[in-house]
Order: C-alpha cells, then structure tokens, then sequence
DNA sequence: GCTAAAGCTATCCTCTAATA
DNA sequence: TATTAGAGGATAGCTTTAGC
C-alpha cells in the first residue's frame, strides 16, 4: 500500500509555474526539462508497479529523511517484513557505459555516479538502523525504466544493482511475495517519524516580474472572456468556471511563492483581478486553511498542487468546465 | 490609552444563468 | 422548463493602524 504518494517536486512545479507566467532563460528551460525526464521515469515506475500490485507491503514515494544531522532524497522505499529495499530511478535513455567507478554516455562522462548514489542512500538508512538497533535488511536497486536505455559494462556489481525496463515487471513482481506485519509497521514508524520536507530547494519567484492574470488549462492564453460562472479562452475556445482558475492559480502561487504568505489581496493582484474578490474570498476558504488574523489573514493551500485538488476535493461541480485539451 | 478610520471577512439576501 | 449553486449587494462585526 502506498504511504506517500508522490507528486512533482517543488523544484518541477516551481519551474513549470514559472514558464506559464515568463520566458525563462535558455539553462532554467533546460533545467525544467532534465526535471520532466526525470519526472516521467518515476511516473512510469509508479505506473507498472501499481499494475504488478503493492498491496502487501508499505510504499514510499519521494521522500527526504533527515539522518544523522543530513538529509537524503528516495525516489522509492519498499518496506516489509524482511526489511527496506530502496529503488533509485534514473530515466536515462540512450547507450551508457559503466567503467570503474565512471558513467559514460557517447565518449563524455557523466557528472553523477548512480551507483555511489545508492550507496549513499543504503548506507544513510544503515546509519538510521544503528541509532535504533534495528535488526532487517537494507537492499537497494537502480531502476532504469525508459525502454530506450541501454547499459554496457563488465562490471559484476554494477549488474547485480540494476533492473532494466525489460525486468522491472517481474523485478517488481517479486514484493507481491513478501508480507508487511509487525516488524514492517515499526520500521514503516521509525521511517515516518524521520520525513522532512525538501530543504535543499528554497527559490521565490519575483513578483514584480511575473505575468498577471489566469490561462486557459488547454492552450495556456492568458486572453479570456469573463463570463457569470466562467472564462472562456479567446484563442481555442475552453471554458472553464471561475472555481478552476483560481485553484490553479492557488497551486501556482504556492510553486511560485514557497516562503511567501498568500493573502486575499496579494493574491487578486497575482490573478489581475479576473475574478472578484468576493468569489476568490469564497474558494480560498473552501481549498485553504485560513489563520485568522484580522488584517493579516493568510492561506495555506490544503492540496499538493492542482490536479490534487481538482480530483480529491470531493465537491459537488454545478457547473462545467469544457476544456478542448481533455475532450 | 482612547478613538476614529481603514481594512478584512461573514452573513443575509436577491438575482441569474447553467444544468438536468 | 424548473431547479438551485454561484455571484454579488448591503451590512454588521471584528482587528489593526494612525493620530492625539
């Protein structure tokens, strides 16, 4: 069973909210798109390990732990009864070779060491399984889901801590043998009890800078027609409902603004004043935790971003969106 | 410390237009 | 066509701020 689900990194989001709102510079567009290939590998695992089944074990999905003063990011842990197993996936495609210690990708090496990565996140949860005399296993394995990868090496080891695309069915299969008890649940416990939030990215948009108003979910326009319960897109003709808009632009704002407080009045001035203020008063009420404060009132987004809210918010939709982009 | 003004939000109410 | 959620006007109540 899924513990954490996983959901675009705060660095992913804040990257993608930022391109809808500014021309980003020719290494953050890179950067943003190094973080979607990196995204993609992880949906991809997600999506065939859902399929193979998870539901007698605990799953991990992108979490940091602080160990032993540092912290450290998994993309995956599997906890049972016989102990954690860490999968660290990389998304890479195309032909690598692995030679001592190095990765090379068409003669050029390859900055980041995958193996000496898993190590390092095998040997912080040793580190963790010390501090409490903890008595299960630490296994791990890099998981190279993109069909396109291919990996030369003579190196046994390197083997022996790898699963192709080609293997990451039955790879994964294989959890469906294993049983989540007692000891599962304590050290699901002692895992739970270490999660910290991403500190390692702390980045605030510049406001001044930023393109103000709502887009259209389909086609990204910012012109829209200002209707009773909805804006319609100008250039391809999406309608979606005022409610629509503004949890999306909530969810941007929070990419956008991490240390940042969302006020009533920042926030209509981030959406240009397209909806008014009574009605944005209405859905920040209803999609966000409000600490009162009397001039000083500001809103915590209750959901990771907006495809969370837009599904789990459990609300009764009176009225439609008709966005071309889904239909 | 007091008071008035300004700012913010909730509630009551009516009207309107999307939906079944 | 009937229903009814959502939008917004009016107003009251609360907090903060500025001026004395």
């Amino acid at each position: 069973m899924i513990v954490t689900e996983r959901f675009p990194g705060k660095e992913l989001a804040y990257y993608r909210a930022l391109k809808r709102r500014t021309a980003l510079p020719a290494k953050e567009e890179k950067n943003l798109a190094v973080l979607e290939k990196g995204y993609r590998g992880e949906y991809e695992y997600d999506r065939v390990f859902d399929e193979t089944g998870h539901s007698s074990v605990f799953v991990f999905r992108d979490i940091y732990l602080r160990i032993g003063g540092s912290v450290a990011q998994y993309d995956c842990l599997v906890v049972s009864d016989d102990g954690i197993v860490v999968n660290e996936i990389k998304n890479y495609s195309g032909l690598y070779c692995y030679d001592r210690g190095k990765w090379y990708i068409r003669d050029s090496q390859v900055s980041e060491d995958a193996l000496a990565q898993l190590r390092r996140a095998v040997g912080k949860l040793v580190k963790l399984r010390y501090q409490v005399r903890g008595q299960f296993d630490i296994t791990g394995k890099i998981v190279f889901p993109n069909i396109e990868f291919r990996l030369q090496t003579n190196d046994e080891e390197l083997w022996e801590n790898v699963v192709l695309r080609s293997g990451l069915r039955n790879y994964l299969l294989q959890f469906k043998n294993l049983y989540a008890g007692r000891v599962a649940e304590e050290i699901a416990e002692l895992i739970r009890g270490h999660i910290v939030p991403n500190p390692y990215f702390d980045k605030c948009a510049d406001f001044d800078v930023l393109r103000k108003g709502l887009y259209c979910g389909s086609c990204g326009g910012f012109e829209l027609e200002n209707r009773k319960y909805h804006l319609v897109c100008e250039s391809c003709g999406s309608k979606e409902t005022k409610e629509t808009h503004i949890i999306r632009a909530i969810s941007d704002y929070k990419a956008l603004f991490l240390n940042e407080k969302l006020t009533k009045k920042r926030f209509v001035e981030f959406i240009d004043y397209k909806v008014s203020p009574r009605t944005v008063l209405r859905m920040l009420n209803i999609y966000c935790e409000r600490t009162w404060n009397g001039a000083f009132t500001y809103y915590d987004f209750k959901y990771q971003n907006f495809e969370d809210a837009y599904v789990n918010s459990n609300r009764l939709w009176r009225y439609k969106d008709y966005n071309l982009k889904y239909e």
